[in-house]
DNA sequence: TCCGAACGGTGACAAAAGTCACGATTCATC
DNA sequence: GATGAATCGTGACTTTTGTCACCGTTCGGA
């Protein structure tokens, strides 16, 4: 695919035209990730912003005792590190790639001088901010005010909508790839405690697991339990 | 003062030119509030936007118990609530005054259709949004990452920062103002743990008080206790 | 198909956080 | 200065979370 098919499809640039694209797409430099590379770490200098145009990465802080916490994903198309270009920071969080991942560079001065020329990459960024925003209130809020087995009764609703199959009698299917670790990094906990919350939901009737399969008997009743 | 004059401090605003300002500031409606009264709801349909001119607003979720957790604190001049002009959402927390306050309201509309004249308004919202998302993924690790007494003398170490005054032999002497609720609510635990957390701190030779006193010793090893 | 690494389950335990009750202190205001 | 409300200190206790060790299972390449 060209590649300035692949920037129209991310928010940011979703409303250049096409001259303005390609000029972009054409200064662009590719970079590739395998599973789990760095791409840069939390207060590196900030040099530009990423489109990723395949695959997908995590953002994530690092406790001391090197345990992660995710702050959010984004999976191709899309851009990443889109905060110093608007406020010349440093990169607030690391980011990592969750699978083999295809990454163009874009330069922050450049991009500066874009935004000028095209108010519009401003709005887009200030809606994409917007949404950022409203998922990290939601995160401190699951953080800190519920427990782990409802972060995780959480994680599985939200699965459960994005990716869920109807099961015959009312019921929800989907398969969950995650592992218990990435699970932890997710919610906010350790591999253990995600073991042991799973039973919770099983005990309490809410939720059953087979092999890498999840089933949940009322989508409803798991929303109640968390909310 | 002159409304204008206000508008054009607050830092969504700051790069209009007064003709616009004009504008906006004749049409926005004004609203007082009085300590702890409240201003929206989470979820609440979002109708506009607020500047702060007197006063000071948290922005806050709640837990079932009625536990409060604060996700960011705005003093005038400034605005608040303002994604929902970006992205047409509901409002991503409840915001409530910390003290008595003058605030002006302005129609998310109308703003939107600035936001299309005035591109710079934009920028500077992204602007103003990259800085909240850098201090949302700042609080994310705190409070999922470090303990409360951590969490703790990160509060301190800032507040020294911003209101400190040496106090002969290199210590730094500030006032500590708020309540422990207040303090709890802010770095995400309760009453009695703040408590606590300052016995810690005092045993651990980092910090002593003295009525609303706090008095610490050396910036640097208290910094070296939470990071 | 075999092997080593990654993953998951589990018990025992430690530590941190939260809850409750109650009394002492401080504060705001009359 | 008196007084009621808010705030703070504190001990005893429960719950949740995290840690550690260990072992069986699964998975992904050679």
């Amino acid at each position: 695919m060209e590649r300035i098919e692949i920037f129209k499809q991310a928010e940011l640039f979703r409303s250049l035209d096409d001259e303005t694209l390609r000029l972009l797409s054409e200064r662009a430099i590719e970079k590739r990730l395998e599973r789990n590379e760095i791409l840069f770490l939390a207060d590196d200098e900030a040099k530009g912003l990423y489109l990723i145009a395949e695959g997908a990465v995590r953002a994530f802080r690092t406790g001391h005792d090197g345990r992660e916490q995710i702050i959010h994903i984004e999976r191709a198309v899309a851009t990443i590190a889109e905060l110093p270009v608007f406020d010349d920071g440093k990169y607030p969080s690391t980011v990592a790639a969750e699978e083999p991942t295809l990454l163009y560079f874009l330069d922050k001065n450049e991009m500066r001088r874009r935004c000028f020329e095209h108010p519009q990459i401003a709005l887009s960024a200030a809606a994409l901010f917007a949404r950022r925003l409203r998922g990290c209130a939601e995160l401190v809020e699951m953080l800190t005010l519920r427990e782990v087995s409802q972060r995780l009764a959480r994680y599985l609703f939200e699965q459960a909508q994005e990716t869920g199959e109807p099961d015959g009698n009312g019921a929800i299917r989907f398969k969950q790839n995650l592992t218990h670790n990435q699970l932890a990094a997710r919610i906010g906990t350790v591999r253990e405690v995600v073991t042991r919350s799973f039973y919770r939901l099983q005990n309490q009737r809410l939720i059953e697991t087979r092999n890498k399969d999840v089933l949940i008997y009322d989508l409803q009743a798991l929303a109640a339990y968390f909310d």
